[in-house]
RNA sequence: GCUGGGGUGGCGGAGCGGACAAUCGCACCAGACUGUAAAUCUGGCGCCUCACGGCUACCCAGGUUCGAAUCCUGGCCCCAGCA
């Protein structure tokens, strides 16, 4: 038997309680997976991880490629033993770089676009919105160009050109060792139009059926791989994509690529859930807004992985509790920065239980901390926000296992 | 006292006759951030106005000029060197 499994605990709906067993524990799903790019979560030690129950992080192959370098890794003892995280590990394939390396700075968008980002309007206000956007960008030297072989970046460290390819992205994750990797695949922008992401499906297809052939040429049995389901926001394309990581035989499905905007997000998985097969877990890349998570584990993703929560901390954004305000309409964020808490004494919050709402430290301490550019705000507000997002995990699941997942939805999302 | 250099927006510091409400930093204010080029980026930052636009400004007082932060005269102050 693999020391690969996953079990679905429970069903309420769509949704559902997990265990993903690897070689180095089991994650309970639904999880957030904090991001851990350059083999750290930015600002804390794996001791403030394991206080904070994170069960899985996630590194990043092409960061850690360029620097310290695969050799290096190796003579550390590998990822796990170099970055002292002996739990369950995910690498991502180098994938998002090819955008947001690439299109990202040529189209000067994020993958959800923020100008976009908050509502769900008419298609055709959508089309108009992007081709004024598209309009008024000013091109920028972008580091990373693709073609059906390969991807070829420019080294953000140092300059240098990098040829990247799915059999070194395996090859290299191979030595890396996490637990859980990803294929190979790119993600698209979402200024992109059909015919661009019809043929970048079908080049990350093809990059992942190489990626399983390399894959399961390195006979590595301390390793399972994802796929990754691309189509951007068109239907078709979205269910070609689904079909084929359902009939490719990978451990995990895995969801990327551009989802344009938060209710387009839910209809791409309203088309692809149902296709994809329920007995793997489905990992939803790159997504991780509070309500993002609440809105989508109804769907069945299982993880989640996000840069935000911990960019969000180091740049004095504090996600709040339900109990504490909140709310879709404030984003569950407190920007310490702002003027307004320069003379506040009181805590953050009465009713969290991590290190800085419990360690005595007020908004007016954080918002000088900021200021000053100390570095002990990016631990403290870290450690903060992964707690609130650990509580949201938590809730959720307690909201599986109880019946009761809607109203854990009504309390966060108000 | 002599010689030389200088006084510009909260600070540092450009500009040296029109394109200057004044490059650029810093500081400050606001916004963004979703598989981390990210302790980052984008705006704003004299006063009035949502805006068009208007008003007051480059130590002070005069002057030259169609036009002055920029040139001239006088004053006040600062810095360096020499006595």
């Amino acid at each position: 038997m693999s020391v690969f499994s996953f079990k679905v605990v429970k069903e309420l709906g769509q949704a559902r309680l997990g265990e993903l067993h690897t070689p180095c524990g089991t994650i309970d799903t639904p999880a957030f997976v904090p991001v851990g790019t350059q083999a750290t979560v930015k600002a804390v030690s794996i001791d403030d991880l394991q206080k904070l129950k994170i069960q899985v992080v996630l590194a990043n192959t092409y960061h850690l490629y360029l620097r310290p370098g695969v050799e290096t890794i190796e003579c550390l003892g590998g990822l796990h033993k170099m970055m002292n995280w002996n739990g369950p590990m995910m690498t991502d394939s180098g994938g998002y770089q090819v955008f947001s390396l690439g299109w990202a700075i040529e189209h000067g968008v994020g993958k959800v676009v923020n100008f976009l980002a908050d509502d769900s309007r008419e298609e055709e206000e959508l089309k108009r919105q992007i081709t004024v956007k598209t309009k008024s960008i000013i091109p920028r030297q972008k580091l990373c160009v693709v073609d059906d072989e390969k991807a070829t970046f420019i080294s953000h460290v140092d300059g240098s050109l990098h040829v990247w390819t799915p059999e070194k992205s395996i090859e290299i994750q191979g030595k890396l060792g996490a637990d859980l990797i990803f294929a190979m695949d790119e993600c698209t922008s979402p200024i992109h139009d059909s015919d661009y992401t019809r043929n970048s499906m079908y080049r990350t297809h093809l990059w992942e059926e190489r990626s399983l052939v390399k894959f399961r040429k390195l006979h590595n049995k301390f390793q399972e791989i994802y796929g990754v389901v691309q189509g951007g926001p068109f239907e078709d394309l979205r269910i070609e994509s689904a079909k084929f990581v359902a009939d490719n035989h990978f451990f995990g499905n895995g969801i990327g690529g551009a989802m344009v905007t938060k209710s387009k997000m839910l209809e791409v998985l309203d088309w692809i859930m149902s296709i994809l097969p329920a007995d793997r877990p489905s990992h939803l890349l790159g997504i991780g807004g509070i309500d993002d998570i609440l809105n989508t584990v109804g769907y069945g993703i299982d993880t989640y992985d996000c840069a935000f929560p911990t960019r969000l901390a180091r740049r004095g954004g504090l996600l709040m509790l339900p109990e504490d305000g909140g709310k879709l309409l404030n984003r569950w964020t407190l920007n310490v920065v702002r003027e307004e808490f320069k003379n506040d004494n009181s805590p953050l919050s009465q009713n969290c239980e991590c290190e800085l709402c419990s360690g005595g430290y007020s908004k007016g301490y954080l918002h000088h901390l900021y200021w000053a550019k100390e570095l002990l705000i990016f631990r403290l507000t870290t450690i903060h926000n992964l707690y609130v997002m650990e509580k949201l995990m938590s809730e959720i699941r307690e909201g599986i296992a109880e019946n009761k997942l809607e109203k854990v939805k009504r309390k966060w999302l108000g």
